[in-house]
DNA sequence: CAGTATCCAGTTGGATACTG
DNA sequence: CAGTATCCAACTGGATACTG
């Protein structure tokens, strides 16, 4: 773990569990629902099973963490310490949204959105059976490029064809589908300017923005433009 | 700075920014009103000033942090970025001193104790013309016992004997000080217990209490002992 | 599914001394 | 006062492969 601030302040005795590199994200993961190994790991793919083992022991070690074991299947939960930091994540997301706008290339993972799709999808909107929902990403890679969800009562994401015909495809530039995710654009004007493109019959496509709940964070008010002073952390 | 975490979601851009050593500490230093590098520094004693200037630089990049310079002096102010933070600096040193009871021996720094009593001692409340407190940490080696705070108008603090009577003194261990200045235990339980002792006329003992200020975080309720599972952040 | 084992490159940041 | 310069040990964590 990080070594000591030696600080008895509070914010510092906090920050020395909280400020090592993914902690945070594991939180917001296991908040977002999250439970078991495998699913924490896809909402954090960019971090190693190794890493994620010792900072869930950390966790645990810290009392933000409890983890059962049940036959062979291994749980984790938030401690009530662990559910007292969500007011904390909300609130590093709303400010990461207002005032971290710019977005790198190596940002923009097409999984990772899929993924916050699936947990997002109004399927109590949606037309009874089985509807299927194409993602085109033309700017990717062909091996990125294409996701269906087939949405039944639950919402599967395919990165393969499965085979099911596509009543409705939305094609947008990665970037775009990601800042309509985070409310950056709406996607009113998304579609406006032609970034983004919805195929399908005329009915779908309009019930179709209805379907899509975008991020918790896409409502928070943004800073007017007088407020702006520079937004980089690159370098 | 930390390498990007390839991810979209708005915490883990702020947190790209904000779970770098020192960084929030940095925050809650400014937040409190230091506003030149060495006042800076003072409450990050830990911190190398070629660190503290990476931190700084990194800070103003993000926009954070706005550098003016006036004449030969250099002061840091936070942006409406910077001050958005506050509320997420308080949330945090609140679910630190609710969860993070545990103090190791490094964390208690007699320097940073007085430099925080400094700023918070009530002089509205004390008696007119100075008033000398000394302060005695039996506990520690003779070159850090003891201290004094010279109030006048204003609170000086020496570290050394200014060569002023002594009006009141207090004497604690240093834990036990700290306890007290973080709200973990009470002034009148110190007292009663016979850590805490003050010395000198029994209108200024009786009187002392009030004069101290204690964190901001010590009103915060704990959490009752039916919620701790465990609080234990060490190796 | 739920992790461990191993390895090593790269980076961080601590220590110390120095400068305009 | 407000930083820079330099050095290097230690640690982190990324990559990859493997296990019960």
């Amino acid at each position: 773990m990080a070594s000591s601030y030696g600080q008895f302040c509070p914010v510092a005795k906090a920050m020395e569990l909280l400020d090592e590199r993914w902690t945070m994200l594991v939180v917001r993961e296991m908040i977002a629902g999250s439970q078991h190994f495998n699913d924490i790991r896809r909402g954090v793919p960019n971090m190693s099973p190794t890493l994620l083992s010792k900072r869930l022991r950390t966790l645990g070690r810290a009392g933000v963490v409890e983890r059962w074991e049940h036959g062979n299947r291994v749980t984790y939960q938030l401690t009530q310490a662990g559910r007292e930091l969500v007011p904390i994540v909300e609130a590093l997301g709303q400010w990461g949204i207002r005032w971290i706008g710019e977005l790198g290339e190596e940002d923009l993972d097409p999984h990772l959105l899929m993924w916050d799709l699936r947990r997002n999808i109004a399927v109590d909107r949606m037309p009874p059976g089985r509807t299927v929902i194409g993602f085109t990403f033309p700017d990717l890679e062909p091996a990125a490029r294409d996701w269906w969800a087939v949405v039944t009562d639950e919402v599967d994401i395919c990165d393969h064809d499965p085979g099911f015909e596509v009543h409705v495809r939305v094609l947008a530039p990665l970037r775009t589908m990601v800042q309509v995710w985070r409310g950056d654009i709406g996607w009113a004007d998304a579609t406006r300017s032609g970034d983004l493109v919805v195929e399908g019959p005329s009915r779908l496509r309009s019930a179709l923005p209805e379907w899509f709940l975008l991020s918790d964070f896409a409502a928070t008010p943004r800073p007017g433009p007088e407020a702006v002073t520079s937004i980089s952390v690159g370098g």
